[in-house]
DNA sequence: TAGGATCCACTGGTGGATCCGT
DNA sequence: ACGGATCCACCAGTGGATCCTA
C-alpha cells in the first residue's frame, strides 16, 4: 500500500480500521504473528503502521514523512489509556536536538495520530482497534511540554544525569529505555568526565494521554 | 580452551599448529565452514583465533587482552605475503585515539603474532599454517609508523578528508573499509561543516610484512 | 600490483512499546 | 499507579580480511 498522500487520507484509513480486531488486520496484511502469550511488545504498533501504509523508511523523523505525522497506538481500558506512551530516545550526543525547537520529541509530538487499542480481552487477536484521534498541541500545551523537556535536558547539559528521574515532568517524563539493564551510553559529568549511563527515552504520562483522548482541548 | 597465560604459551600453541591444514584445524575445533569457493574472507583469522584460545571478548583492544597481543593471519606465497594486512578502523570520532601514543593502531601493532597461511593451493581446506612470528616494532620502525599515522590523521583533523588516499604512507596506509560502498560515517570539513565520508581502516602495506617476515630487524 | 571495492558472521543499538514489583 | 526494568525484530556497524580491475 502506498503511504497516505494527505493527513485526511491517513485519518480516513485509520477510521476504517476502527472496530476490527488485530488478528483480522494482521491476517489481511499477510503478517504471521506467534500466539506467544505476552511476548508481543511493540507488535501492534507495527501492524497498524503497515496497515496504514507507513513503515517503509525507519530512518525518518516521522512514521509518515510526507505528511509529518507520527503514529502511536495506545492501549486503553474502560477508563482510557492504561499505559504511558513512548515518544523517542533522549539523545545524549547531538546537541542540536537539545533545544526544544529542533528536538526530535517536538517534531514527533507536533502531529500525532493516536490509535486506541482496547485491551480488555487477554488474547491480542481479539483486541479491537478504537476510533483514531489526530492531535496537535495547542500553544499552551506545547509550553508545558517544552518546560518538561527543558528541565531534564538542562540537567543532562549540566552533567547532572544521575538526578534525572521519572518523577520529573508534568506530562513528559524520562525513563530507562533498553532491551535489558546492561546497555550504556556516554554522557558527561559536571566535572567534564565522560561516564556511561543507561539509555533513556521520553514518555508521555498516562494522565496526559487520558485527558487528550477524552478532549484534546481540555488541557491544561 | 583457556586463553594463553603468557606470550610464550601463545607462541608455543601457534608453533604447534605449523604444518597443519586449515581444514584439519577447523575440524578439530568442531567448526563447520562451507566449501563456498572464495566467499570465506576473514574465516581463517577466526579459525586461528579460536584454535589459539582467543576470541572470547570482541570488545577488547587486543585479541589476547591478558598478554596485550594481537593475532594476524597473513596469506603468503613463495615470495612471502601476497596481500596487505588490515589493522583497525580509523576513528573519525574519539579524539583521544587521534594521538599516536594512545591510538588503537599503536596498541595493536605494539605486539603482533603473525601466522602465515600458505595460499598456493586453491582449496582453502588444503592450505597449511606456517611458522608464526612474534613481532614488536623497534624504535626506528615505530617512528616511521607514527609518521605515516600522523600524516593521515593530520589531514582528517584539518578537515581535508578527501585528500586522504591509499597512496599515502610508507608502511601504514588508509583504505576504505565497509561491507559495500554505501556506508558513511561523519567527519568535518575545513569550514567546520559535518559531512559524511566512507569509513576507512589502517592497513600494513605488503612490502612491510614481506620484509618483517623475512627478517624482523632488517627494516628500515 | 596496488588502490579502491567488497564479503560474511555477529552483535549492539534502535524503534516499536508493555511488564511488574512496591 | 507509577517508576524502573524488560521484550522482540530488525539493521547498520564492526571485526575478520580478500577480491578485482585498470
Amino acid at each position: 500500500m502506498d503511504p497516505p498522500a494527505t493527513v485526511d487520507e491517513l485519518v480516513a484509513r485509520a477510521t476504517a480500521l476502527a472496530g476490527r480486531t488485530l488478528g483480522d488486520v494482521a491476517r489481511s496484511l499477510g503478517m504471521t504473528v506467534g500466539d506467544d502469550g505476552v511476548r508481543t511488545k511493540g507488535k501492534f504498533g507495527q501492524i497498524l503502521e503497515r496497515a496504514l501504509g507507513g513503515g517503509e523508511s525507519s530512518k525518518s523523523e516521522h512514521d509518515f514523512p510526507a505528511i509529518a505525522t507520527e503514529l502511536k497506538t495506545i492501549p486503553i481500558g474502560p477508563r482510557g489509556p492504561v499505559e504511558s506512551t513512548y515518544v523517542c530516545t533522549l539523545p545524549l550526543a547531538g546537541s542540536e536536538h537539545l533545544a526544544w525547537e529542533s528536538s526530535w520529541v517536538r517534531a514527533k509530538l507536533s502531529r500525532v495520530l493516536f490509535v486506541p487499542i482496547w485491551v480488555e480481552v487477554p488474547s491480542w487477536r481479539e483486541r479491537r482497534v478504537g476510533r483514531p484521534l489526530l492531535f496537535s498541541p495547542t500553544a499552551a500545551q506545547e509550553a508545558i511540554l517544552k518546560a518538561d523537556f527543558d528541565e531534564v535536558v538542562g540537567l543532562f547539559g549540566a552533567g547532572r544525569a544521575e538526578e534525572v528521574t521519572a518523577k520529573l515532568g508534568r506530562w513528559l517524563q524520562v525513563r530507562p529505555k533498553a532491551a535489558d539493564g546492561s546497555a550504556r551510553t556516554a554522557t558527561r559529568t559536571e566535572a567534564g568526565e565522560i561516564v556511561l549511563t543507561i539509555p533513556r527515552g521520553f514518555y508521555l504520562r498516562t494522565r496526559f494521554t487520558k485527558a487528550i483522548l477524552r478532549d484534546p482541548a481540555a488541557l491544561p
